[in-house]
DNA sequence: CTTGACCTTCCAGTAACTGGAAACATCATA
DNA sequence: TATGATGTTTCCAGTTACTGGAAGGTCAAG
């Protein structure tokens, strides 16, 4: 399987693909022409891979999940473990992401959003 | 009044400012040994930046926002309209962290986190 | 005069792709 | 068989907003 219907069934474009080989996520061997050559393991792996990328997980958190999908012996708790980390970034990053739309929501509402210069966003801004 | 103590009192590092003036947010003079040299007025533009930073607007924005900001005969209604747009984008943002805390947040629950390798978020990751 | 703090520029790296150019391969059709 | 459309390859550069570090100039204190 080439690269194009690789990318179609795992619904990962086909430049990602070749930067995940790039970074050594995926190791698909070549053809005669240079083509990469791909089967239903590698396909299987991408689409986790998107999956994991999909709930926000970095490179390097797919890097070890892939790792531990492998690996028959792995032990769930190292896998539940990198999820809890990711899931505290995550909800980090919802707290942060929420105090800007409160702080910013106050500013709009009290903006009289006309053609006059006076506005309560650049007040705010500049420090009161 | 030289970077270092800028940087006290905007509250940004010294690094930060070069690079806002290398992408010309603020044009500081310099003085006979290189220095770049701010007064008050530049303080604030760069407390400005930082507020507006803080509160997750692009650098593109800020850029706008502080052209307003000096413009005396500015519409309200155009820092309204960046500022709502940019409302719309983190409460995007916010519904796409929330989407994937749930999901993470439900496999986390169902997983174990013991010594045995059965795992729903690898699972859950590998498409059921 | 030396030491240490401060300042300068420039280069490289970050995260995870994405776009585009130039060139080769393959395939269907005329 | 020619050709034109796709598909594939590599490589280089750009994206966002900084941040770290190296090498070197400036200045005030002791």
């Amino acid at each position: 399987m080439n690269i194009g219907e690789v990318a179609v069934r795992s619904g990962l474009p086909a430049k990602t693909i070749r930067y995940y080989e790039d970074i050594g996520l995926v190791r698909p061997p070549r053809s005669e022409n240079g083509y990469r050559v791909f089967r239903e393991n590698e396909v299987h792996k991408l689409a986790f891979l998107g999956r994991a990328r999909a709930l926000g997980f970095t490179i390097e958190d797919c890097r070890t999940l892939l790792a531990l999908y492998e690996d028959e012996s792995r032990a769930s708790a190292d896998v539940k473990r990198i999820a809890r980390g990711h899931l505290g970034r995550i909800e980090a990053k919802i707290a942060d992401l929420e105090a800007m739309r409160d702080t910013l929501g106050h500013l709009i509402a009290e903006c009289a959003g006309d053609h006059r210069p006076d506005c309560p966003i650049l007040k705010g801004l500049s420090g009161e």
